[in-house]
DNA sequence: CTCCACATGTAACCGGTTACATGATTTT
DNA sequence: AAAATCATGTAACCGGTTACATGTGGAG
């Protein structure tokens, strides 16, 4: 639900698609991304549902900004959301493993070249989040003390984002040891 | 892409939509999943195109069924999907870490009831990968030694089952430690 | 001179979900 | 007597993607 992360930032503070969309890119891209389009095209939803109010801002040499803003409406609807705990096991789908599971017809040799390429793909997030985003939380906190208990939060969803590409990372190692291996002799 | 899921699993031998979502369900269901109706609908769109065939068989007591039968059309199709390596990043969504990114509202109560399920959940899915599944690829293999190279495929797509439902059980607990630890003065 | 950032939108399409409709046989 | 299995389909809907359409200002 597109709907619930704009919601969620637009109760933080007002914001373009434009803005949304940059707020999505860099805060929640690793579980919920967004296209320009979607989000303008929910953002209309939102606002003839009375969850959020826009208005215009000329600017000079610039396109003008449509600035929206979250409603009570809104931030009841937010709240009873987040309120909601998540009870399912999400119903994923991994393009890799499936390439895999059929994979036989492709030959050893395709397969590895897909599994070491997806493994600089995935080192290079790894990378990402052990440089730029780990004490993010504490640059948060030092800077707007008031989102102390968001950071707590935010850090855990990169703590699973670390572990995740971490654990994705060893079975690549491990899946091209096997196929080379066992595979050794076409 | 459904359709490569119904061309992967034809291509071992015809069957009907029915027997389709057995295969899917026990197969690939943790990483492509796909209901009933939207497989019959796919399954008529590949046989206009040419990439299946089908024939109606009576039976008794039962509804007719339509078996389906890959083409050497769909076989060329299947085979050139396998053999594209994929190289980008899935685009994951995961409501979890969603309600956990705008959690702070929820309150450190539902959020600790929410990871406790999540926990439950993904415990339960674990013991099965731990008791049904590991030795599936050995047992295939003895029945039918012509999909060795199968299983083995297969059997790495289950080794990243269990790593990911073990990855996430550790975080879960973590995380439910961190919350339990700096939210204790709410 | 080219690319990137800023900035907003519409239209067509498509993959997938949910609800509806039907109904006998077998197992618990 | 109820529930699960076998068995196939249609229609409405909806979330999301891709392509199209437009245009300025600033940085390299």
């Amino acid at each position: 639900m597109l709907k619930y992360v704009l919601l969620g930032f637009l109760n933080y503070e007002p914001a373009t698609g434009y803005e949304l969309e940059n707020l999505i890119s860099t805060g929640t891209t690793n579980f919920w991304h967004a296209n320009l389009s979607q989000i303008y095209t929910t953002l209309k939803k939102l606002e003839s549902a009375g969850l959020v109010v826009s208005h215009e801002e000329e600017q000079e040499g610039r396109p003008n900004r449509r600035v929206y803003e979250i409603t009570s409406d809104g931030q009841h609807e937010l709240q009873q959301w987040v309120s909601t705990p998540f009870t399912e096991r999400e119903k994923t789908k991994n393009t890799l493993m499936l390439k895999l599971f059929f994979g036989r017809q492709a030959g050893h040799n395709t397969l590895l070249t897909q599994l070491r390429i997806q493994r600089s793909i995935h080192q290079a997030v790894l990378d990402r989040y052990r440089q730029g985003l780990p004490d993010t939380a504490h640059e948060i906190v030092s800077a707007r003390p008031e989102l102390g208990e968001d950071a707590i939060l935010w850090q855990a969803t990169l703590n699973w984002g670390l572990r995740y590409e971490e654990s994705l990372l060893q079975w690549i190692d491990e899946t091209i040891a096997t196929i080379e291996r066992e595979f050794a002799d076409d």
